[in-house]
DNA sequence: AATTTATTTAGAAAAACATCTAAATAGAAG
DNA sequence: CTTCTATTTAGATGTTTTTCTAAATAAATT
């Protein structure tokens, strides 16, 4: 949780595809897995991060766990980048 | 330059808040570092990775160098973003 | 021209990160 | 209840990043 997990966890180019992959729709984490030449272990530490930065949740299902987008978060860092756009300025902040 | 070199230098907590610090304005190199408890040689690093960003830019005074925020790269960041909320969808890409 | 002030570069050490293999867990299916 | 499938956890290894100290550059001042 925080900002600072957020854009560490948005650093990462492997989690920032996996995030474009999740655009559409939700996917299980060995789908996700097929986009890359990866191990499983490492694409499942991949989604820990995103999770822990509350950028996607997970849905457990059967013996599948499928990873969704979490869209409020982006929304917080539409704010925080925000703050730094030609014009802007202390107040509303 | 490119949005990788972006978000790897929005990563560091570090190098945000000097963002944070230049939206008061141009700051000189010696003048960012007073804000932390490193090195000026440790800020400089962090501060080229910023301009490599293009997150800031410099300008070259006396014997000062002075970085201030470069608002244009910022909107990238904005849109990048901005393909995750929710209500977005392939349209406009 | 020598010295001082501001900053960067180079090189080294330590910390953090990405990735792998192997083992563990959990549920499904036989 | 054993085996198979999907995923995660643990531990090891190599790579990248952060930070430092010391040296280099560059312009200003004496």
């Amino acid at each position: 949780m925080g900002i600072a997990d957020t854009f560490k966890a948005l650093g990462s180019p492997v989690r920032r595809e996996i995030l474009v992959l999740l655009r559409g729709g939700r996917l299980s984490a060995g789908e996700i897995g097929e986009h890359f030449s990866m191990t499983g272990a490492t694409i499942s530490h991949h989604l820990s991060q995103l999770k822990k930065a509350d950028l996607v949740f997970e849905i457990k299902e059967k013996n599948f766990v499928y990873y969704e987008l979490n869209a409020t978060v982006f929304e917080e860092v539409m704010l925080w980048v925000a703050q730094f756009r030609e014009g802007e300025n202390d107040e509303g902040k």
